[in-house]
DNA sequence: CTATGGCATATTGGATCCAATGTCCAAGGC
DNA sequence: GCCTTGGACATTGGATCCAATATGCCATAG
């Protein structure tokens, strides 16, 4: 028998599809912030009922990326440049452990894979593409990672701030930074150098997390961090 | 008016309550690990229909409590050692980072609730309420701290790990240790210094990590961390 | 005796319907 | 004129019903 079998049993439910393209749709700000999500609505548009939609919106929400109040509905939840901050703070954290576990077991077609997508993200033309060029190249650095829990927690907080992230490569240097620093840290995965793979990435997240307070100033509110 | 008035729009939905319910049940290890979750039973336990029964499944699933297979039912989801230990990895990271933020910002009555939790820890000849009474201490020295991203993040890693947690308390001198581990970190918080709070809270987990994988040997299989 | 096919039952996923609550606006009292 | 109040409409939360799938048993053919 040599035919491609699929897994029935992964064939994703209604409610698994809209919950994927609510999510998409948010963190890319498809859904501006502040946005309600109207059930019936999102209902229609997948041609399904409201219960899909509401087992969705109670994931989302258990996720963090939206916020409902009882009868009144759910709004896409949106962050404070601090309270992103906070999150790469996390990022920063995370991340380079990620990659001091990843590099030692980097096989030679990852590494190829990712000098592809750096190559790609480089070059796009087009700032729409930015955002996933940068999050397919992260993660194929991560990929041979076996901390799976620490990824999990590292996806939901680059879902978080997906949208700070895109902001931040089209204004003024952005993505130029972010492009060097991408090469300096494939290098050094290349040259399986974990330790300096994993302090660059640091830099990296830090950097953007600066960036982003430079140009998304708090409203001068209460102590900064 | 003076009558003590209660915001009725913080009532929880039933789907939050059955949520609520069983996250405390999963975690307390009273559904075992692999058991599975029938709706209509659940449903019928708390008398009401099987839709926010739904509803609460697909958040446990989210927050990784529980495994659900397509028209065949959710799990609780078992944690490996090594798996734990990855989570036990990851609190060393964060929570360390959280109580330094929190130190600086507590107050006498945080400093003295901590201290009585601690000495209700350390007094309580119940085991079933350890685990309580140590996530209660953790949380008072956690509160002060404006991390609520980071805050968030430890509470689930805590969760899923919570099972561990308890097992490793009874075992050995688990409880003494933690005890005296307990005291040391609250004296540190209590004289101001962040830094050796936070390495001993570091130490803290790192300890009970190292216990756990000592008394939950991994099946002999592949390489170590 | 084994294996295959066909039922019956159990269980989940989804649709439709009803109840509960919020929102908005117009009518009426001060 | 402004504020309250009542009711129509919109929207969410939950219950009930139906469809799709899995599981177990049994009969039966080989």
């Amino acid at each position: 028998m040599k035919f491609p079998a699929v897994d029935v049993s992964k064939t994703a439910s209604a409610s698994t599809i809209v919950f994927d393209v609510l999510r998409k749709a948010i963190i890319e700000g498809k859904i501006p912030e502040g946005a309600p999500l109207r059930q019936d609505e999102i209902a229609n548009m997948f041609n399904t009922s409201r219960i899909p939609v509401r087992e969705a919106i109670s994931r989302l929400e258990e996720q963090g990326l939206i916020k409902t109040q009882r009868y009144k509905g759910a709004v896409v939840a949106g962050l404070s440049a601090d309270e992103a901050a906070e999150v790469f703070d996390l990022r920063a954290l995370l991340e380079p452990e990620i990659i001091r576990d990843a590099v030692p077991r980097m096989s030679r077609e990852c590494l190829s894979d990712a000098r592809k997508h750096c190559t790609a993200f480089s070059q796009s033309p087009n700032p729409m593409e930015w955002g996933d060029l940068n999050r397919v190249f992260h993660k194929t650095l991560y990929g041979p990672s076996t901390l799976n829990y620490f990824k999990d927690v590292a996806d939901n907080a680059m879902d978080r701030v997906e949208r700070y992230i895109r902001a931040q490569l089209v204004i003024s240097d952005g993505m130029e930074r972010a492009d060097s620093e991408h090469l300096a840290i494939l290098v050094a995965c290349e040259e399986g150098d974990a330790d300096r793979a994993s302090l660059l990435l640091r830099d990296h997240i830090n950097g953007a997390k600066h960036s982003l307070l430079e140009h998304f100033p708090t409203p001068a509110r209460h102590k900064k961090r």
